[in-house]
DNA sequence: TAGTGGTCTAGACCACCCC
DNA sequence: GGGTGGTCTAGACCACTAC
């Protein structure tokens, strides 16, 4: 199979002649080896990138574009010095406080979360604004990392107000940090506000979650209040974009017209 | 100002001895770069790639590179045959029904929505699931372009059943859709369930947007019902990466410990 | 050693905008 | 014409994995 594509140049007269958009080599690449992919089973191997490019009459470089934006769709996943292959799809996780392992175990995965550093440090002014605390106070700063069946999925970096809960250090471990807030120190989640967009992977975090620098991620801000209303943590998660998509449900205000 | 940068080979001894992540000579240079633009005015224009790269002693290549990442942030825009500047930052919108013109008044921005296309045609098995109609049925395709102060930000993508709204393509214009059903169909959403993911432009929705094919996008899905549980519209939403971020707010369950 | 993917380079050429 | 950013190429070299 071969036939190598259209060149970049202005083509095709869209409806009423209106110019269409130019398509990029890469992204006419793209499409037609997602057509390719999709008749694939997941985790099913493609050929290498030298014979791609050949097989498709591209440069290597513009293959290996049009195969990066597949990856970040999470349409293809790529290991180096392994190969390419088919992707998995992404999982739907929902917008609520505490669901990550529900929602793994919803899907049929099994959900893990290693610690990998709890330390303590001073706030800084803009993270004492958020944790209601002054500026060079203690605070605890907890990271884990997810993953569901072994595949590293997130990495999760929580701060809490080390002046409210006093030895908290000592009792955390790689089970609920919410049921050990309610258990030795009384304290309960009431609300909280997540903030949700794009970011990429730098370095550390690509190390971490097996991606390429630069990968796609979604950036979670949650910033979390007790049941009186004073804040309790503020978390920072990102997770992979290929792999990820989240659901909430919204509801109609009760003065709608 | 010049100083190269450090090869890409492995070097730098971490804490411990614990291997630190290998770091590419372009995220290096996008991190020196994003420290440069922190310090400017939005809008504020940079010099030019052949400029910058013999600057920092790098190919245009991965200058180009670093400026991709960066732009993806947020943190620069690019216009072809024009330049390079300083980023606007992100803009926040709360994730509810009905919310992006007063989130863009809120923001003091004057928000417009272009009607670009109202079409009827006939769903397809997958469409028809999800508006609780038959295969085939007639389906009203909206087309908007969202903009802020004239700025492109989001193209929005809505689907309803004609069966329940007959006559419906007459009566929308660039206005309330909400506000229409309501008063000429006595319709009144209710809830919706809302999923969000990242995706990439096409051509078709770079030229819309006024960005560069592939560009990040956060993608939202969305799924209308009415007071009767009814499906009543199904609407895609692509936003611009580089200029959105979503806030929600999370409820603790009742039932929490 | 030989395969895979990942990085970086130098340079050609195109599309767009403004003068 | 001469500036900007955008695409594509050919090739060198690196890092990782498997055998």
């Amino acid at each position: 199979m071969a036939a190598s594509l259209p060149g970049g140049g202005a083509e095709e007269a869209g409806e009423n002649g209106r110019k269409s958009p130019r398509t990029p080599k890469h992204w006419a690449l793209k499409e037609r080896l997602a057509e390719l992919v999709r008749g694939l089973p997941p985790g099913r191997s493609l050929p290498g990138e030298r014979v791609l490019a050949v097989e498709h009459g591209v440069s290597r470089s513009t293959l290996r574009r049009a195969l990066a934006e597949l990856t970040a769709e999470g349409r293809l996943t790529r290991v180096q010095g392994i190969g390419t292959f088919a992707g998995e799809g992404k999982l739907t996780q929902r917008l609520r406080l505490s669901s990550y392992t529900e929602d793994m175990r919803g899907h049929g995965r099994h959900p893990t979360a290693a610690l990998l550093d709890a330390s303590i440090g001073a706030a800084d002014p803009e993270l004492a604004l958020r944790l209601g605390i002054r500026s060079g106070d203690d605070v605890l700063r907890l990271r884990r990392l997810r993953r569901a069946d072994g595949e590293p999925m997130a990495i999760e970096t929580a701060r809490l107000p080390l002046g409210r809960f006093p030895g908290l250090a000592h009792h955390v471990g790689d089970g609920s940090l919410y049921r050990v807030l309610w258990e030795r120190y009384g304290v309960a989640l009431d609300h909280a506000e997540e903030t949700i967009e794009t970011a990429l992977a730098a370095p550390a975090e690509a190390a971490l979650l097996g991606t390429d620098v630069g990968a796609l991620l979604l950036l979670l801000s949650r910033h979390c209040f007790d049941t009186e209303g004073r804040p309790v943590e503020w978390v920072r998660s990102v997770y992979r974009g290929d792999r990820y998509k989240f659901v909430a449900t919204l509801v109609a205000p009760r003065t709608e017209n």
